[in-house]
DNA sequence: TTAGAAATGTACCAATCAGTTAATTGAGTC
DNA sequence: GACTCAATTAACTGATTGGTACATTTCTAA
């Protein structure tokens, strides 16, 4: 219990000096609901630390998000989408192919890289088979900007005679996420058992680097 | 409760007609405690529903293992062991460099698919920002194989020519890591957004194969 | 044979946790 | 200014869960 509820309590003052404000409630649980279910998984989470950690209260938890079940389902949508958000802004449609697609995936990996929590809560996700995902409305009909994008460098490159024909955008894509959801998911095994040199300032340096030459090389027509 | 003992206590028969198998009943929590952690994760297992599908009763778990995270831990520790001790046997001492190294991804990507327990429990131990195996003494001097012996392949390959250099094994290493494993993590979310087309036998096959081909030409001379 | 140690089963507990009840306050509306 | 409904708080609860106390059985060595 904290200080001043229990003050509150002893001295008996009356409840008072509150305004209501039900979106920046709203908004507030969510923001610490992000940060602990990503932290601390589905069932690691406990309903009564995100309430401590909101400037409200339990009840008003459940008063706007139903259960925790609903509360996770909300802060993965809105995770999603403040994410793919995120990718819009990338104006490649000017570039050469070549240059787009090293662009587009250099952007990739630092844009993962930037969002560790969304990544967690996707490993997360995973862990459940996706079963939040399937029930959320919100997320089938995304835009998934990354993927047009490449569509649409990969067939201007193709046209071009610079990439060789025969890959679906989809397969460039799959690897692309691979590498960059990869480099932040499993940075604590794998630097556990490999070092962490890989993801020292210059390590993630030449790592991104290396993640732009081995997509390029692979669409690359010349071989 | 299950059957049996349901009737025992109903009709008090006296225990009887055990036999004492430490080792049975030890391997025996171990493989029930790795398909429910790596089910569930480590907060979703419940102790009694690992109890509940052993041969044996909770009171043996804590017997042996000590408590939740001490079981986890060598839960963790018996996957990584019995995963690494499968890599051992590629022999690729006698293929050509190219060959050898197209070989090893390969077997490295099917590697991966065909153990999804093993890669659910490091995805779970990268939640818990690999607190365990941070503690576990036995993972520290763990034989990577796989690296000893891309290193040996690619010392071969620049060596003879056929491979470029300035390329450090261990990127190469996370590179292919990065796809076999991100190709079974991944799974779900990528499927639900993208279709599962990448997913069946077929779409495997072909991403095994485009997984290869994006190696062989990141590391190959002729640019 | 028998004593002591190792292995096992049963019943239980204290703490935790998701969710609720009930009462109170704020803020528009007529 | 009384009425009404939304927003908010404090306190509570039933069920779950990790872990344990204690009794009992099997094994082993002398």
């Amino acid at each position: 219990m904290s200080k001043t509820q229990l003050d509150r309590n002893t001295v008996s003052l009356p409840r008072q000096g509150w305004k209501q404000d039900p979106d920046a409630v709203k908004s507030d649980i969510l923001r610490v609901a992000l940060a602990e279910f990503a932290e601390q998984g589905f069932s690691g989470t406990r309903m009564d630390e995100i309430s401590a950690k909101t400037k409200t209260s339990k009840r008003m938890i459940y008063y706007y998000f139903g259960n925790k079940e609903d509360l996770y389902r909300q802060v993965l949508e809105a995770a999603y989408q403040e994410v793919r958000a995120g990718e819009e802004s990338l104006d490649l449609d000017h570039m050469a192919p070549q240059e787009a697609l090293r662009k587009l995936v250099s952007f990739t990996f630092d844009h993962h890289s930037r969002h560790p929590d969304f990544i967690r809560l996707v490993m997360i996700e995973n862990i459940h088979h996706g079963d939040h995902l399937k029930q959320s409305k919100a997320i089938k009909d995304l835009n998934v900007t990354a993927i047009r994008k490449l569509e649409d460098i990969y067939e201007r490159g193709c046209l071009e005679g610079v990439f060789r024909t025969g890959i679906t955008p989809l397969e460039i894509h799959w690897q692309i996420s691979a590498l960059s959801f990869f480099n932040v998911s499993n940075r604590y095994t794998f630097s556990m058992i490999f070092g962490d040199e890989l993801f020292s300032k210059s390590g993630q340096k030449s790592l991104r680097e290396g993640v732009v030459e081995l997509v390029a090389r692979f669409v690359s027509k010349l071989d």
